[in-house]
DNA sequence: ATTAGCACTCTATCTTAATGAGTGCTAACA
DNA sequence: TGTTAGCACTCATTAAGATAGAGTGCTAAT
């Protein structure tokens, strides 16, 4: 059986309808509502034909038809392929997070929010893993007679802290002829690699302060490790409750759950591909907690390199065409403005 | 009517079994769970006594009864007189804190966690305010041509970043300088009036550098401004499902959603007095969406001060004995680690 | 002052019936 | 051969009615 024009056109309708009304579809509102020039009796032999072709289900025998994870998925290709124009949202949000000083973290943050408010499903956003940056700069500063901080500027722009306990006294002095020491034997390298940079290098080098450096690279690995958590941003998850097939506080209940772990959500958001824009719908979710969600992510990079991503989480019967654009938007701005020539943007 | 001591009992066992059964509770049961020497009917008069007094409720004519905020309060004020021992729980709290590395943003993020854990309501806890703490530390760190990092140590043990973009090419040397300048300036000054204090005495004894140390002040009070949302850490909203009076989707959204926005709990939070121990019963809480939530928060402190504060919310129906103490203690073992003395214990 | 007994109240639950949206099939039609 | 009108059928949802049961308040006896 071939899908043929009026098939597509009978999907969409469905498609389209189901995603405003949540309810099962008809083929009599599908005929009124839709000027396909058909009548209903020919509608529901072509849906028959759909549901066959595993587009459509249906919740009971007589109830109308939901579309399939295998209809979104072609609505959603049919979305791509088009050429998407730019949005003209782009340039307000653009203003929105200008206004924003700080560094990366406030920014995502502010994405989140912007990208919930917008699009009202609950939105994620995670910031660059910090041990695949490169360093930029480290500095030790002292905090008092026993401990030291060291903070660690990345090149994607993250601004790390771990403090430091020593047990000899080091003077300012000292910890700024560390401090630039570390920089020009460290900088631009790979965050992960530190441990196997210092142990070839430096210590014979430094010898009156081995002790210091030595214990500072474990220490900063050990708080990046830490600090993992943080770098996940989640935004109106609340939002859920709007849409009735959470009215099951069961449901609602797992939703919620899986959003509060962090760790969990974290891994899928680093698991997905780092394609451009990333969709995954219901089944096609690795996660057993959100098997009938889809989750739309775009990569957001610095010097073209992949950093980190934004994303909105909801039912399947989700506004793709609207999301997707919303999303790829952000995630073009965010890009922008991480971007050196406009990071001024945000800092004036 | 005088609340006699039989009247007391009677109303101790319907707020037990309320709190562990959520269902209103009938005269009968109480005879038969609770061993008071004396017939339903009997009960059943001292009832009507105490809704009179309105300690109880009636959900509707015939139905048990159900306790009112008077007599949680009532119940609550009774266990703080108790002098409470101290809970075993204690060491165990600083055990599983002891383990964490860093700052005290974690540390406070793994004490919500805790905290939800043990008690199986909804935890938050609140960072020290920034802008309420004492300058330990200032420095300038460069991290490009264009872009210096300000980082702020305080008293309380915050660390705050912050990036300040510049005109001038400022070398390590300079910034070295001027950090020297400042600290020897505002070491131990309150931050929320570092304004004046720059305006006084810098400018001209740093004459040189007046453009950059112009722009320091302004960029760290809205640093620390935009970083008061963080200071908020809630864990285990998603517990409020487990209590059968939040399985009507409604409430459920609105505590949520309460929750959910930053602004109003830290609002909420700081509003609560700073005693040892702060306990909000029902309508107690000044917030329309929680006026059926019971809120139980404890201050911890450094060196006698109080900095932040740590709390658990719920239903009315709470475990009022078993958190008290939690939380109490929880806030103990914070203190202890954020005094000097202990601090070795979660740095080690 | 306490308690047993009993009528009464009101919710929750179960049953049954009615409603109606939507389908699948058949037969007629262009 | 594709399209459509008509109609019987299915099944979830809703409403109404009936029943059960928990719990009370009152009265009268102890």
């Amino acid at each position: 059986m071939k899908l043929n024009d009026r098939k597509l056109k009978i999907l969409q309708a469905i498609i389209h309808s189901y995603i405003t009304s949540a309810e099962p579809v008809g083929s009599r509102a599908i005929s009124k509502k839709y000027e396909l020039g058909v009548s209903p009796a020919t509608i529901r032999n072509e849906m028959a034909d759909l549901e066959e072709l595993g587009f459509l289900t249906q919740p009971y025998t007589s109830a109308g038809r939901i579309p399939s994870d295998k209809a979104y998925r072609l609505y959603v290709n049919g979305l791509l392929q088009r050429e998407r124009k730019i949005m003209k949202e782009k340039e307000g949000m653009k203003k929105l997070l200008a206004q924003e000083i700080g560094e990366i973290e406030k920014l995502l943050q502010n994405s989140a929010k912007i990208l919930s408010k917008i699009t009202n499903y609950t939105s994620l956003a995670i910031a660059p893993q910090v041990k695949e940056s490169k360093l930029k700069h480290i500095q030790l500063v002292p905090v008092d007679e026993t401990k030291i901080l060291v903070v660690i500027v990345t090149e994607s722009g993250l601004v790390k802290n771990a403090i430091l306990r020593v047990d000899n006294n080091l003077t300012t002095n000292h910890l700024n002829r560390i401090s630039n020491f570390l920089n020009s034997k460290l900088k631009g390298h790979n965050i992960a690699n530190l441990r196997n940079e210092i142990e070839d290098n430096l210590i014979k080098e430094m010898y009156k302060f081995k002790n210091t450096i030595d214990s500072i690279i474990p220490l900063v690995n050990q708080t990046l490790d830490s600090h993992k958590g943080d770098s996940l941003y989640s935004e109106g998850v609340t939002n859920i409750f709007d849409f009735p097939e959470y009215s099951d506080i069961e449901k609602a209940k797992a939703f919620l759950s899986f959003i509060e772990n962090r760790d969990s959500v974290l891994d899928m958001l680093i698991n997905t591909g780092f394609n451009d824009i990333e969709i995954r719908i219901g089944e096609e979710n690795n996660y057993e907690e959100i098997k009938d969600c889809s989750l739309i992510t775009a990569t957001y990079r610095f010097n073209g390199k992949t950093i980190g991503k934004i994303g909105v989480i909801g039912p399947t019967r989700m506004e793709y065409s609207k999301v997707i654009s919303v999303v790829r938007s952000l995630a073009l701005v965010l890009s922008e403005i991480a971007d050196g020539d406009k990071y001024k943007i945000y800092l004036k």
